[in-house]
RNA sequence: GGCCCAAUAGCUCAAUUGGAUAGAGCGACAGCCUUCUAAGCUGUAGGUUUCUGGUUCGAUCCCAGAUUGGGUCACCA
């Protein structure tokens, strides 16, 4: 495209790409000629440095991924971050895939990557599941109930908001206005008393409390292990939140914060253009805020940190900007520099999930259904008749997965998505499966070779090859700029995109070419390397997203 | 109401960050399995990129305004 250069070159536009043009292919090697289009300059790039390239890529086991060394840059990454009192549903996988994807492409970017969750175990929340657990669990366990930890505290959530919900209802018919009711009804300020008492140490809610939480962990330590997530390092906030109060409340010394009569703590933010904000309540309890403010200082004394990654949905941004505004207010020079990863939520045919209407998608019975669905799919197909039980259920769980992560991965994070559990479980198209299958393709072929005896070379010299051949180095050799992009995006999709370009490529050429019966040994030998590497690459792209592939399917 | 974000084929999403004829999948229709895995491949139909202006050689992309949808402004997290 030569029309920033008319300027320049004073001539028209078909003469300046002419003079290009011959500059280029009389100087540099490997132009072998050109063509000019409306003013678009064509170079033709020779086949020796398509080789080149190709040889690289088949070489080197993690092609596009730089490894990290002592000089490299430490990214923490917080994400998950669940609160202890409901299972994680369908908005907690986006945050988990995403925040696992990213961590490992900023480690294929050549940084050290701590990732990091933050387990938001203490607060108002947790004390209305234990309320109810007290009033109505008649003790209740996940021993004698059967019940998943994390289902069975959610139970109780639900059950205390309707609780909750009756006696504003009979307030609001005994004449008091709903802002009262909301007020003055009395499991609301049981649960208020109890976070009171939690916060002042009281044995028995502190005892109840750890019971309950450690049902939770062991149902997400099973959910984190079924979604191949994991962390680095786990902060409570239950040992955050009072060096947060301790931060906030030397603020007040300082005159950053100011302190009411009722002795709640404010932080006035109108000057930088935002509002006023609570960070400790008239009773001395802890906000969200406080928390947040408290486990950054934490994270900071722990490791040395160059950038801070938090993946947290959209719905927060005014959270993370009052938050790095106050770190910033309050001494910490890196407060300004935390880097809120915001994406965007995740929505269902009727709109957004509420979990107190009950239209939550539940993680567990998400991928559980996608399992059904892959082994009906497989056991209809039979390609898996001859392996045990065992085999095939890794593989269903791997393609149903795959299935899943791939459908929420390859969408822009940035934007909100629409899932729609009819219809997006599919398994053709642009899809996990899709590209997993052809890699399981390709391992197929490769396995006939080597039964074959057929030796695949490290590189290939020089040779022949047709259309569909230089297309596919074409974009394979973009993979390493990819990998860089997805890590300065912080997007996962970027290399679904890529992933799925290449794999919707090879499937045209493996239908229109043969691989074994090339006749030509050479071209033969070529095809395998060219099989082996994309096969290579393939997984390498989904190791960036989390996605395992099988070797059959 | 203030601020923030989005709008592309019937549906779900892309578009190399301002470039050539806006691409995929699903759904619909028509084909391809004596051949390395048909979870595949090929073809047809489907678009005034929400609207109105502006910036320039050129706008889905940048700017202004409008419309529609969403988020957020809690002593919730």
């Amino acid at each position: 495209m030569v029309f920033p250069f008319l300027r320049f070159s004073k001539k028209g536009a078909e003469q300046t790409a002419e003079d290009i043009g011959n500059f280029l292919a009389g100087n540099i090697g490997n132009i072998s000629g050109f063509n000019i289009v409306k003013g678009f300059l064509n170079l033709v790039i020779d086949q020796s440095y398509w080789i080149y390239q190709f040889n690289n890529a088949a070489v080197s086991e993690k092609y596009g991924f730089k490894s990290a060394d002592e000089n490299s840059e430490v990214v923490m990454i917080e994400y998950s971050s669940p609160n202890t009192n409901k299972p994680l549903h369908l908005g907690h996988i986006r945050n988990n895939l995403l925040g696992y994807s990213v961590s490992e492409i900023m480690k294929a970017n050549g940084n050290k990557v701590v990732k990091t969750n933050i387990v938001n175990d203490r607060g108002i929340h947790i004390c209305k599941s234990m309320l109810a657990w007290k009033k109505l669990g008649n003790g209740e366990t996940p021993e004698s109930s059967g019940k998943k930890g994390d289902h069975l505290v959610g139970e109780y959530y639900v059950k205390f908001d309707q609780l909750y919900k009756n006696e504003v209802s009979d307030l609001i018919a005994g004449g008091l206005s709903e802002e009262a009711a909301k007020e003055q009804a009395p499991t609301i300020n049981e649960a208020r008393e109890m976070l009171r008492l939690w916060e002042a140490n009281d044995p028995d809610t502190r005892s109840l409390w750890q019971l309950m939480n450690s049902w939770v962990y062991a149902g997400f330590d099973e959910t984190y292990k079924t979604l191949g997530v994991d962390f680095d390092k786990i902060y409570y906030e239950s040992n955050t939140y009072t060096v947060g109060r301790d931060e906030v409340l030397r603020g007040v010394k300082e005159g950053i914060f100011e302190q009411m009569d009722d002795s709640s703590v404010w932080a006035n933010l109108e000057k930088d253009g935002l509002d006023r904000k609570i960070l400790l309540r008239s009773d001395g309890t802890s906000v969200y805020m406080t928390q947040d403010i408290g486990t950054a200082k934490i994270r900071y004394n722990d490791f040395p940190i160059d950038h801070m990654i938090y993946v947290v949905g959209n719905e927060q941004i005014y959270h993370f900007q009052v938050l790095s505004l106050l770190l910033d207010k309050l001494g910490y020079k890196w407060g300004k520099d935390l880097y809120h990863f915001s994406y965007g939520m995740v929505e269902l045919p009727q709109g957004r999930m509420k979990s107190r209407e009950g239209t939550v998608v539940d993680a567990d019975d998400l991928v559980a259904g996608m399992i059904d669905v892959a082994r009906k799919v497989s056991e209809e197909l039979g390609k898996l008749d001859n392996y045990s039980d065992e085999e095939k259920e890794r593989i269903y769980r791997i393609v149903a997965l795959g299935a899943l992560k791939y459908f929420i991965l390859k969408v822009d994070p940035k934007k909100t998505m629409l899932f729609n559990p009819e219809e997006s479980i599919d398994f053709n198209g642009n899809t996990g499966p899709f590209i997993q299958y052809t890699y399981a393709r390709i391992q197929s072929v490769l396995r006939k070779a080597s039964d074959a005896g057929i030796e695949i070379p490290a590189q290939i010299t020089d040779i022949e090859m047709n259309e569909k051949e230089s297309a596919l180095i074409k974009i394979l050799v973009t993979f390493p700029e990819v990998v860089n992009e997805a890590g300065t995006n912080h997007s996962p999709a970027l290399v679904a995109n890529f992933v799925y370009e290449l794999v919707k490529e090879f499937n045209q050429y493996y239908h229109d070419f043969t691989i074994m019966n090339e006749p030509d040994e050479e071209i033969r030998k070529f095809r395998l390397l060219l099989a082996k590497t994309i096969g290579k690459t393939i997984k390498n792209c989904f190791s960036l997203l989390g996605i395992e592939v099988p070797e059959r399917m």
